[in-house]
DNA sequence: AATGAATGAGGCTTCATTCAT
DNA sequence: CATGAATGAAGCCTCATTCAT
């Protein structure tokens, strides 16, 4: 759950290429984002440098001069992509009082104007295919994405057990449902290309989603079940 | 969500190879057996067949007996995991008239079950990373797997609803939800080591989304909204 | 001092190439004769893998199934080379009681034969173009060959001092004189391609700097110096 | 048997370097005293322009303005070495009548002068290394050092001969056995690091080795041998 | 004149695949 | 059937050289 602004560098790059010698402004960047999309495609270890340059519009050394080497770019994929996350929509939870179900239904929806975005959601994928072969990235994505995030979603749903305005769940197991959902319809759509008839209907799932946790989290009215 | 029965030839195999002249029969299924183990854990790309070769207690040029090349690994990897869940589990929900939500608890329980072993989840997560760069996996996973379980489920629900058992949702993406949440708990537990303390407690996770779940689907009491 | 034997197995090599597939034999040792040459002709840096393959007959891939790397072939080439000459020739110093002068003849005329043959002098060569760039050929040779016959001459010459078989030299330095036009002569012949018109000439050599080399060891007649 | 008058200029530009931009003279020696060093070091080949640039304390590019090549940069090397030894010491040499042995002392005296400063042996070591791999040096220093050095010695040992200075020898192998020991002395100093305990010692060599060589040199008293 | 970013040919090494045995 | 030596295309990375500034 990430995402990057990612401008379209790469495409002026192209248009520049004709001449012969290029000059500096922001080749680290543009860099990152033709790694991105080409692992993205092709998996990191069959991406190959030589495309990535050319996607970047530079050559294959020129990556060099930034990069000391391939998964130096991958770490650096994740890095800049992971450092906005950090601290931005996290305060907002960590600081809630009250019933925090109106907290879930902000976090939830702005997790999915992050993703809506073009590649909002390459990031993360990217951090699911290599982890296992890069155990670095894993690592990284982890100490600042999900343990920030995670530990956060699941003292909100705790402290509003305590207060009574969520029913008597295990909060630590009950992050899962609450954004399992919205990931599992972005891996749907990504991977096997699986989405509603309407595009991808990130907002409705939202809002479908919320409907039924908001009602499966309310506490029980007398003691039914 | 699938998971393969494939009993754990290969560590039999490793063990006996010293000795005896390994057995003739069942060969490709130990070639198999090897290849998921270590397309799991390098990738399907930096594995290599030599040790793959090495892992099935084979020579490198056995495999091509019964395999024509990497990628007919991959595929017949995927393919093989796939045929058993294709009618097994559907059949019954697909079968279902009356309230669903018994159906949706055995359903959650049983895939639970599935992923519970050991390796239970490589052949999915395999298909997510390598989904990209070999379509031909992504789309029979997708025909075999994807496109009987989700319109089985989303069936369902649309049933429910109809029947006045479950809120008026949306079926279609109400399938995230019921699914969404374990999918979520696997992925964080095999991509990032995260789980409850006391292991992978898929059980308590699927009582646990189960309550939220069922609550959240229940039909409005009076009519409120 | 070295020298090796070097079948000419390469040329057969070529002959047989026609066939797609060769078979296995002696075919390191055929890598490290190729590997020699090369290194010999360009210097072990300029050197590229694919002429040491194609020297020896074999495919660039070839090589690495007996070597892990370019500078293992290098190390293996001194190695080879090395082993011999430990033990061979310095058993007849190191035993010696009496006048050391004959010793010093045969000693030289010994070096003199290996260095001769063809390439007999590739591989001191070779250590000492590589030396600075690798220093663990200077050390290996070093270790091997110079720690083992300097020490033996040295003694050797100490001991034909205190038996007042030769003038009262420093022996440590003295070695010098005794072998190093020796050296010279092949270096002159080696780097410059300047020898007696009579060609390598290193028998007439040995003569001319033993007459002087005997004349000049040998003790003072009474007293004056 | 050279060495290098060149002023080490090399250290001073580097401490220099962060203050004042550097002088705008000299800068061609600046260059090739950079390249001796790093040539010397890690030989030609491996050695990186970027380095020489660096240790020269201007830019990669500015090595352009001066030399039109890496190779050229050798060449200038061996080129600037090799020119003041031509005519300095041969002149006293051809020019002798008489006993030719104190001239062979002053020689050796002499060259033991020039090898004993800092990297006194450094570009003769490189055109060996290099001499193989590069012929346009190997010629280069042959014809304007070695090519007027050889003959001026053997000549002069020629002469001694038939004046009866020295006893029946052949003056082109004598030359040989005269400078051989002092270059045996350097390499394996340079090369192996072997060396008598108190230094370098040259100096001690040239006494030792000039004691033999006189003796030896020496007509034959009456007719013993 | 000087810089150093950029280029791109080329080297070492890997590994899927072949095939002689 | 099985083996594993051998092949050679291909990838990562280096670095001499160029040239816009």
């Amino acid at each position: 759950m990430t995402g990057r602004p990612a401008q379209n560098r790469t495409a002026d790059a192209a248009k520049r290429k004709p001449k012969f010698r290029r000059r500096a402004e922001a080749r680290p960047d543009d860099i990152l984002d033709a790694a991105l999309k080409l692992f993205s495609i092709k998996g990191f270890s069959p991406a190959r440098m030589e495309d990535v340059a050319k996607e970047a519009g530079i050559s294959k050394g020129a990556i060099y001069l930034y990069f000391p080497s391939k998964k130096a770019l991958l770490e650096g994929l994740i890095r800049r992509a992971v450092v906005p996350v950090a601290d931005s929509a996290l305060q907002m939870i960590a600081a809630h009082r009250g019933d925090p179900r109106p907290v879930i239904r902000k976090f939830l929806t702005m997790v999915a104007g992050a993703i809506k975005g073009p590649d909002g959601f390459a990031v993360p994928k990217l951090v699911i295919r290599e982890a296992a072969a890069v155990p670095e990235i894993a690592r990284m994505y982890r100490e600042e994405v999900i343990d920030k995030a995670l530990p956060a979603m699941t003292g909100l749903i705790a402290q509003g057990v305590e207060g009574g305005y969520i029913r008597d769940v295990d909060p630590e197991l009950t992050v899962r449902t609450v954004i399992g959902p919205l990931f599992m319809h972005v891996l749907l759509d990504e991977v096997f290309g699986i989405r509603p008839e309407d595009g991808l209907a990130i907002d409705r799932l939202v809002d479908n989603h919320l409907t039924i946790l908001m009602a499966g989290l309310a506490p029980e009215r007398n003691g039914a079940r």
